[in-house]
DNA sequence: TAGTGGTCTAGACCACCAC
DNA sequence: TGGTGGTCTAGACCACTAC
């Protein structure tokens, strides 16, 4: 059995990683530190099974899971080979914390916030199904990169989310929504099971953004990402604008075809 | 045991589908068909294995594919439940012919080609892996919808890649990419593994198209989708790039976190 | 023909939830 | 305590590739 990474002491609410993550986290570093170069052959199914101690299925499904991030190319007959490394620094199709982001790209991140409780109206009611009347806060963030400001950022979060363990008062407060994620999941409880985002273009003098806190040329195109994030519930639980002005950084992805899904 | 959607007729080359994948159909077509409405609780694994005539693991393969892509939710201990369909009309993370994608959208697809073969310099050398020197063919699309200029696509094709069954001559003819990954797969037998792409914006007057083919204010934004085809064998085959100007069709795609991956 | 990956099964056991 | 989903195993057999 492979050597329990969380060691079982007393209650603690920290949940066992399951083999086949183990057993994908030991092939990944392998394959990410070069014990297993590029273009190399994996051991057989068989081998990785005895050394790891744990069925042939299981290694089966960890390395599935490779494959599914073109990490390792498998060839019935043959054996498993790993890929040339594929690098997507920015990828589209995952949600990364907007700090991060920009700590990745080597800048100091920085922000200021606009908060608000607001009643809103129209569009933005429909997609976080809220009836009217219904309060929900509003924060107008610009990120900054070594000072300079970077991305705009307009997040709705409807205060149903939260009021349960955070007073309206206290929601106000710039740093509330830092860690993002970590908001939801461990504050609010809501863990968020995907988001739905629309990607398009604008140009700078077609957006709402407060002039005063990002200036741009108007003809500056920006890559607009609106996004909702549902709960576990498939409920709305915040809707998220990002501005990127500029194209200052630049978002990749994997596509695959359908036939392949 | 499922009925062979195939029949097995002489030596016939069609593969059989795997018994996951003719569950995950047939699951698949219930929820969409409405046989499992939204909100209702699937069949459980055991029952589901005992009707289809197959073991638990499999029906839990197809329904983990579900799962992926938020058709069904399972809760431990209680159930699976089929979710609120998600509407995502224009996935950004699937490649979809254009024509296709404009026929989706209700109007009548139609384009005209400029077709060269040319030597290549600079960056899209490196990005097709090729020594300088190497043909390429060049195709300059524009897509139209009821006659109207809709999208504009440079495709780069190394002339490697179907030499041994297309001649140059041949290779200029504007339907030939018609349909664009039955042209690589059946007629080069050279299976598109994947794409990266990238996303940017831009304004009209910065990019580089045929301004007599499609004629916008120079202002407009365009959501410009940078792609490179990658084989089974990681080479890249195909580079294309396509201007979607005016935001005249919306992409949409389910952003995961990172954890949930 | 040997070796490898691909598929599928039966069954054991656990974790969680509702009653 | 019973029902459900979650995990894991051992093993059978098939399909493909290389020799």
């Amino acid at each position: 059995m492979l050597e329990d990474s969380i060691a079982q002491s007393e209650n603690t609410l920290i949940r066992q990683q399951s083999l086949v993550d183990q057993v994908f986290k030991i092939l990944y570093e392998r394959i990410i530190s070069g014990v297993y170069p590029s273009g190399s052959k994996l051991p057989t199914g068989d081998r990785l099974a005895e050394e790891l101690n744990v069925s042939r299925s299981t290694v089966r499904m960890a390395v599935s899971k490779l494959e599914d991030r073109k990490l390792v190319q498998r060839r019935q007959g043959v054996g498993t080979y790993v890929r040339e490394l594929i690098k997507i620094p920015n990828p589209l199709n995952e949600f990364i914390e907007l700090s991060n982001l920009i700590k990745d790209h080597g800048y100091q991140p920085g922000y200021s916030t606009l908060a608000d409780i607001v009643e809103l109206d129209g569009e933005m009611l429909e997609i976080l199904q809220l009836q009217p009347g219904s309060k929900v806060l509003q924060q107008r963030k610009v990120f900054t990169a070594d000072g300079d400001p970077f991305i705009y950022v307009v997040n709705h979060i409807p205060v149903w989310v939260f009021e349960h363990v955070i007073s309206l008062e206290e929601a106000l407060k710039p740093d509330l929504t830092d860690k993002f994620v970590e908001f939801f999941e461990v504050i609010c409880k809501q863990k968020i099971s995907h988001f739905v985002s629309t990607v398009r273009a604008e140009i700078y003098e077609n957006i709402d953004p407060p002039k005063e806190l990002v200036d741009n040329e108007p003809q500056t195109p920006v890559l607009v990402i609106n996004e909702t994030g549902f709960n576990e519930e498939a409920r709305p639980i915040v809707n998220s604008c990002e501005f990127h002005p500029g194209n200052w950084m630049t978002f990749q992805m994997i596509r695959r075809l359908r036939s392949n899904m």
